[in-house]
RNA sequence: GGAGGGAUGGCAGAGCGGACGAAUGCACCGGUCUUGAAAACCGGCGUGGUGAAAGCCACCGAGGGUUCGAAUCCCUCUCCCUCCGCCA
């Protein structure tokens, strides 16, 4: 969330960048008026609590010099002031909740960096890749044995299962086998070892708490994407973001110990609610997928040398991949409402003729780490301060699964792999017709 | 799942209804001493809210309650430890 001193001393400033995307400063008015009468009925509250704590004391000090006809009087004034002060205690306590819940759907303020833009169509495409690219090869065209889409790649050769996957946990649950299945943990362990130079592993639980997704921004407003455990009050993860940013939830770091960088690789849910109806065939949309996420905890100044790290390592993956990808910077209006600036990355699959993005690379500046309350001691002195997080995909697989299969289709029917893979596939690069 | 024991500042650990935001030790930061360091000694040393400031307020796992007054008493919950049961 924003700083509630900040909307107080630089509103105007504040409701400005937020305009960038698309939000009338109306929610920024509302906080203020809210934030003022908080902070009248809490000087109320206070003032009281200060006369009873301060009566209170007489009380003892009566009591200790054995008149009991005086500590009496005091506390009977005492009771009374009491009850009154509960009564402001509570209307204080009512305003501040709303305080709260404002400041927690407001999003956070773009970069000035951003490009302006209302959504998806106003983001700028920074760079293309493809194989070659470096000798002066041209953008690749594709063959029409690679024009096929990937769940028609996979049901021929019997290595993705949809219907099946349906059938276990109904539509958009996929269901991966034999070649298809290894490809896939081929490619989480390749994407893992290739970040462990700088990036400690991590296995964090699939399931989070209210407050693990409300750390992230994915609650209170985004809870219909979540699936939840109601008897639990347990929410399937959308991305190990979500644990990986509460890994240091609370805590005060030493400035040395920064940047915190860690990896994981997770199952992500994402019950894709305002989608229905779109996107249904193979591997486009789902409900589950497994990616590795790259995650750091930073100092403000570390902060844009960590995101394009991340961002650089996303896209060497990629490359190493031989993938046609491009890279854009998401304007304003397309922007994740917890994020001050994100690139995407899109791989092209040939079998759908589309881009599909494969990674979101964001810097979040301090919005979730004030959310989170995760700090840092500055190694010059002085209070604590938030850290910066960062974090990106590294990426998304079954998409990567799905474009894989399509460009490595031969005119036999039969999947090419990348060499890369070869560690992790046994050496067999091939996927042939069982 | 059952039975017990815990949770206090960066760490260890006292306090168990009034002068306690909290003893003491360690760690840490200044200073004295020293050629320098160590030791010793002196001083400092939590976080947040509110206020122009002085100050005031909150925080002893979390949330409720009792009381003039709660770290201390009561209730609920969470987590950790020990033992038993079950289990991949």
């Amino acid at each position: 969330m924003l700083d509630l001193h900040l909307i107080r001393s630089e509103s105007d400033a504040v409701k400005e960048s937020l305009r960038r995307r698309g939000l009338d400063g109306s929610e920024i008015d509302r906080v203020l008026e809210l934030d003022i009468e908080h902070r009248r009925l809490l000087q109320r509250q206070e003032s009281l609590r200060s006369e009873v704590k301060s009566l209170s004391k007489e009380v003892g000090a009566a009591k200790r010099a054995g008149d009991e006809e005086a500590a009496a009087a005091v506390q009977a004034r005492s009771r009374a002031l009491g009850d009154e002060e509960r009564e402001a205690a509570h209307a204080a306590e009512a305003i501040g909740a709303e305080v709260r819940a404002q400041l927690l759907v407001i999003p956070n303020l773009p970069s000035p960096d951003a490009p302006d833009g209302a959504g998806e169509e106003d983001n700028v495409e920074l760079r293309r890749w493809w194989p070659g690219i470096e000798e002066g090869a041209p953008e690749p065209t594709y063959e029409d044995h690679q024009r096929v889409p990937h769940w028609e790649v996979g049901e021929e050769l019997s290595i993705l299962d949809m219907e099946r996957g349906a059938k276990i946990a109904g539509s958009m649950f996929p269901l991966f086998r034999g070649a298809g299945s290894r490809l896939l943990r081929a490619l989480g362990s390749f994407a893992l070892d290739s970040h462990l130079d700088a990036y400690e592993e991590v296995r964090p639980p699939t399931f989070a708490l209210t407050e693990t997704l409300t750390a992230t921004g994915h609650l209170p407003k985004f809870h219909e994407e979540a699936y939840l455990m109601e008897r639990d009050d347990l929410w399937a993860i959308p991305t190990a973001e979500v644990p990986l940013t509460s890994f240091h939830r609370g805590e005060i770091l030493a400035e040395e110990d920064l940047p915190v960088r860690l990896t994981a690789l997770t199952p992500c849910f994402r019950r894709e609610a305002g989608a229905a109806g779109r996107d249904t065939r193979g591997l486009l949309r789902v409900h589950e997928f497994d990616k590795v996420e790259l995650f750091a905890y930073t100092t403000p100044d570390q902060a844009e040398a960590a995101h394009l790290d991340i961002l650089e390592r996303a896209e060497q993956l990629l490359r190493s991949l031989g993938l046609h990808y491009r890279v854009l910077d998401l304007c304003t209006g397309d922007i994740g409402g917890s994020a001050a600036r994100t690139f995407d990355l899109e791989v092209y699959s040939p079998g759908v003729d589309r881009w599909l993005e494969v990674s979101s690379v964001s810097w979040f500046s301090d919005y979730q780490a004030r959310r989170a309350q995760v700090r840092y001691r500055p190694a010059g002195g002085g209070g604590p301060q938030l850290v910066h997080t960062v974090n990106g995909s590294a990426l998304a697989w079954a998409r990567i699964w799905a474009a894989l299969v399509e460009v490595g289709r031969q005119a036999d029917g039969s999947v090419k792999l990348p060499e890369v893979l070869s560690p992790y596939l046994g050496g067999r690069l091939e996927i042939s017709r069982p």
